[in-house]
RNA sequence: GCCGGAGUGGCGGAAUUGGUAGACGCGCUGGACUCAAAAUCCAGUGAGGCUUAAACCUCGUGCCGGUUCGAGUCCGGCCUUCGGUACCA
């Protein structure tokens, strides 16, 4: 018999929501957890496995540490601005907000469906004016700062977005992160906050938070520190200085040219006017090229030399001035001392224009005059360096670095790859920028108690490549204010990366309307504990949160460091292979295994598949096997009805009164206690499963046989362990046993018995030269002799024996006997 | 190219510090129940060899080598695959 699953999900649901079981006391820190899940995009389709894959195991996470006694907070809320919303609008004529709106009705019903603890009354979404409004003061405290800026600079165009993109949205293919279409380079004036102030500490800060090592990894990565000095070229008959980072400092005497970014605004001041069609040319050749072909690593080296002359300052030698596309005009100084004898690419470029090459470090094992078949980029002996010759090349880094600074023509530098975050958007459904442009005041921002800059409701959407509200009178004119002219609003919104990087912070107090968030909260709640979410987000809106924290803190709103103190993601569901995407309609809804199974079924199977982080392909070939699971405990319990009533539990029983089938269970269920525990702390759903399943073996084979008392033990305790991956079941079982308290309104946990965790017999393997002939019972802790003895007396491993020399005994107490035999 | 993860039965996957490989589940096979089927329950199930059967033996964690009494686990060299990154000076 089925266990009638649509009642007791739709039973318990209401019961949590009607007692308001999950409301958070958010007045009591102590003991607080905050448990979140990154929050959802209010799409148009439905909650598929994905959603269910991030949001069940979560919960699971949060009810456990619930029913442990803390004070968990679980909201959810709607990332609800972006653009698909307004390409729907384009495509339908249906108002961005307005589908938005009910998107968020339907998901809403979809994620109550699941189950989960969220505090509904902490939901939040981010397009309306008491969200947005703070997204805007947040962006005047960076303005006030000089956080937030703007300027020209060649910045990333999706053609399909019709959109300005940040750094971390392009894919590395050269594709839109969002719609996948290709991603040019455009020179336009931007918004960006300047996320590099705080390249140092968002480094330093990954040694203090419990994050998977492979997000932290792609994250130092990605802000690419690294340390070197800059060096100043004077250039021949010119008053200009050409300023280069480099790593390698020490290869400042084999420098044999200087290659400058195409783009450098030095190239027209330095070079040789008969050379300027040239330049041009060259210029245009690259301009046609996509993202992608300029950074090949595999493309050609191109280049022309510009007609001037840069001297060395070491050895005061002069060396010719190319450009080349390698040279990238956003990172360091957009100037490349090139020294091809000791970079891989230099040295390319160098065998294609015949220029010189020249070693000074020499490979150890190799001699100063051999000839060089590719750049040697390691450490040596320093030649052809003047007086610093005979030094080991890291050595010498140092010294020159000195010699450098005291001749005021170098410095030591530190350079990171990270760049300034672009969060301007040419699109309507968004944050409106702050900012009035007036033809006398220029850039003005737009008082704080103004705030909101609202939204319109009627524009046209049509992708242009300008901002809808570019085109909105009633939006864009305004007046200054600062001297009350007629002036124009900045047409752009804001990425919205920057709604979610502080939305945990909105959370505890989402209905607070004098302030961003509730800063005494804030302190008492903040960091998150546990932030469950997808690994995509690793250097997008991981990196965007922990910046924006940073500077809340700064500005004296946030007392600790980082907001998400661990960090776990969950693992990509797959079908046959692939990412599960409406466009390859392989996505599977979780709807008839809802309606067959049951939520609990579902989501517990989805925690058994296999490791939360690695995730896997879908099949659903295995639930029938947690279905079974549920009915057969379901089946067990019924038979306890009450039981929990007639008994009165000990907190330990003595082994010693126990039958030996009792003791089994009561080992048992004492170990499975114990793993679980770890299991469930380590997101080891899988195991935690597993174990539960054994647990229930034993129970079908010995509950029966024990008294009433152990009953009522092993049960409470079963159901318990349950409750956290199977809630409405739980709460069901809780209810059969006689409990009059629903277990999550009064949660209840327990500690496992010491004494129960230890067997007083083990197993003990008895190898011969290695290989397993048998195996025996034995006391605990049995000394050598006593298991030699009992493993002689067996003939499987006697027979390996006879009639050879037994030389040496490999005893580890409790595991193993190795008898080696020559 | 570079950085990181992963390769274990027919399948999903288990295996503290090196110590009985394959927990748990699916599937499959046989049996019970049934007029029959489904559901459920019980038993078996890595491969091969030998045997009426049991016992027993050999091989087995992507490949090749090494360390060790003992390697899925440690070391060296590869292969496949999935992510990340892409001339970062």
């Amino acid at each position: 018999m089925r266990y009638p699953h649509q009642e007791i999900e739709a039973k318990w649901q209401k019961f949590w929501e009607d007692n308001k079981v999950f409301k958070t006391d958010m007045s009591n820190p102590d003991k607080k957890l905050y448990s979140l899940v990154m929050f959802i995009y209010p799409s148009g389709a439905k909650l598929h496995c994905g959603h269910w894959y991030n949001y069940g195991p979560a919960d699971t996470y949060a009810r456990f540490k619930r029913l442990q006694g803390h004070n968990v907070f679980a909201p959810m809320g709607y990332d609800a601005f972006g653009l698909p919303a307004e390409n729907y609008a384009v495509k339908t004529g249906i108002h961005p907000y307005d589908s938005t709106m009910k998107n968020i009705e339907d998901i809403r019903a979809q994620l109550k469906r699941i189950g989960c603890m969220y505090d509904w009354d902490a939901e939040l979404m981010t397009c309306v004016p008491e969200y947005y409004r703070w997204n805007q003061w947040l962006f005047l405290k960076l303005y006030e700062k000089g956080l937030a800026y703007r300027k020209n600079a060649p910045v990333n165009w999706c053609t399909g977005c019709q959109t300005v993109l940040a750094n971390e949205q392009v894919l590395g293919d050269g594709n839109c992160e969002r719609c996948g279409n290709i991603v040019v380079q455009k020179n336009l004036t931007q918004w960006f906050f300047k996320i590099t102030s705080y390249a140092e500490e968002l480094l330093a800060g990954l040694d203090t938070i419990k994050w998977p090592e492979k997000t932290k990894l792609m994250q130092r990565n990605w802000i690419g520190k690294s340390t070197g000095a800059e060096v100043q070229f004077t250039v021949e008959g010119s008053d200009e200085v050409i300023t280069v980072f480099t790593t390698r400092p020490d290869t400042l005497f084999g420098v044999t040219y200087m290659t400058l970014a195409p783009e450098h605004p030095l190239v027209d001041k330095l070079a040789d006017p008969a050379r300027a069609e040239e330049i041009a040319r060259y210029r245009d050749s690259i301009k046609a090229l996509t993202e992608i072909e300029r950074t090949s690593t595999t493309k050609e080296k191109t280049g022309v030399a510009i007609g001037a002359y840069a001297i060395n300052p070491v050895n005061n030698e002069r060396v010719p001035i190319m450009i080349s596309d390698y040279v990238l005009l956003t990172y360091g100084t957009g100037c490349v001392m090139a020294v091809p004898a000791h970079d891989e690419r230099d040295f390319e470029f160098a065998q294609k224009f015949n220029l010189p090459i020249r070693k000074v470090i020499v490979e150890p094992g190799t001699d100063a005059d051999s000839e060089l078949t590719a750049a040697y980029t390691e450490v040596g002996t320093m030649v052809n360096s003047g007086e610093f010759n005979g030094l080991q090349s890291d050595e010498f880094k140092e010294v020159i670095i000195n010699w450098l600074s005291e001749r005021s023509v170098g410095q030591k530098k530190i350079n990171y790859r990270l760049r300034d975050w672009l969060i301007s958007r040419q699109r309507y459904w968004g944050t409106p920028i702050p900012i009035v442009h007036c033809p006398t005041c220029g850039e003005v921002p737009v008082p704080i108690e103004s705030l909101p800059v609202e939204l319109p409701y009627n524009v046209e959407f049509k992708p242009t490549g300008e901002s809808p509200l570019a085109s909105c009178h009633e939006f864009i004119n305004t007046s200054c204010p600062k001297c009350g002219g007629e002036a124009k609003r900045d047409p752009d919104t804001m990425d919205t990366f920057v709604d979610s990087s502080w939305y945990y912070f909105r959370y505890l107090n989402p209905k607070i309307n004098d302030a961003m968030f509730d800063v005494e909260r804030g302190n008492n709640w903040a960091p998150v504990d546990m932030y469950i979410g997808g690994a995509e987000h690793a250097t997008m809106h991981l990196l965007y949160a922990r910046f924006i924290h940073k500077f809340l803190r700064d500005i004296g709103m946030a007392k600790c460091d980082e907001p998400f103190q661990t960090l776990v993601h969950q693992g990509t569901i797959t079908n046959q292979g692939a990412k599960m995407s409406k466009s390859k309609g392989n996505v599977v809804n979780p709807d008839e295994f809802i309606v067959n199974y049951g939520s609990d079924v579902f989501r517990m199977y989805l925690m058994f598949m296999g490791p939360y982080e690695m995730g896997g392909d879908w099949s659903d070939k295995g639930i029938t096997g947690t279905d079974r699971f549920l009915l057969r405990s379901y089946e067990l319990i019924q038979k306890y009805p009450g039981i929990i009533k007639s008994v009165t539990i000990p907190e330990k029983f003595a082994l010693e009164n126990l039958t030996d089938a009792e003791k089994t269970l009561y080992r048992k269920v004492n170990q499975t206690f114990d793993k679980y525990n770890g299991d469930i702390d380590n997101i080891r759903f899988n195991t935690a499963i597993a174990a539960l399943m054994e647990l229930l073996n034993e129970m079908g084979r010995s509950l029966a046989a024990c008294n009433a008392d152990l009953q009522a033990y092993v049960l409470e305790r079963y159901i318990c362990m349950l409750a956290p991956l199977a809630p409405h079941f739980a709460e069901e079982c809780w209810e059969i046993i006689g409990k009059e308290k629903s277990l999550f309104a009064e949660p209840v946990w327990f500690t496992a018995d010491p004494v129960a965790l230890v067997e007083d017999s083990v197993n003990i393997a008895v190898q011969v030269n290695g290989k397993l002939r048998g195996t025996i019972l034995a006391a605990k802790d049995a000394d050598l002799e006593t298991v030699k003895a009992q493993a002689l007396a067996q003939e499987s491993v006697r027979k390996h024996i006879e009639g050879k020399d037994l030389f040496k005994e490999i005893f580890v107490k409790n595991k193993i006997l190795n008898l080696l035999v020559k």
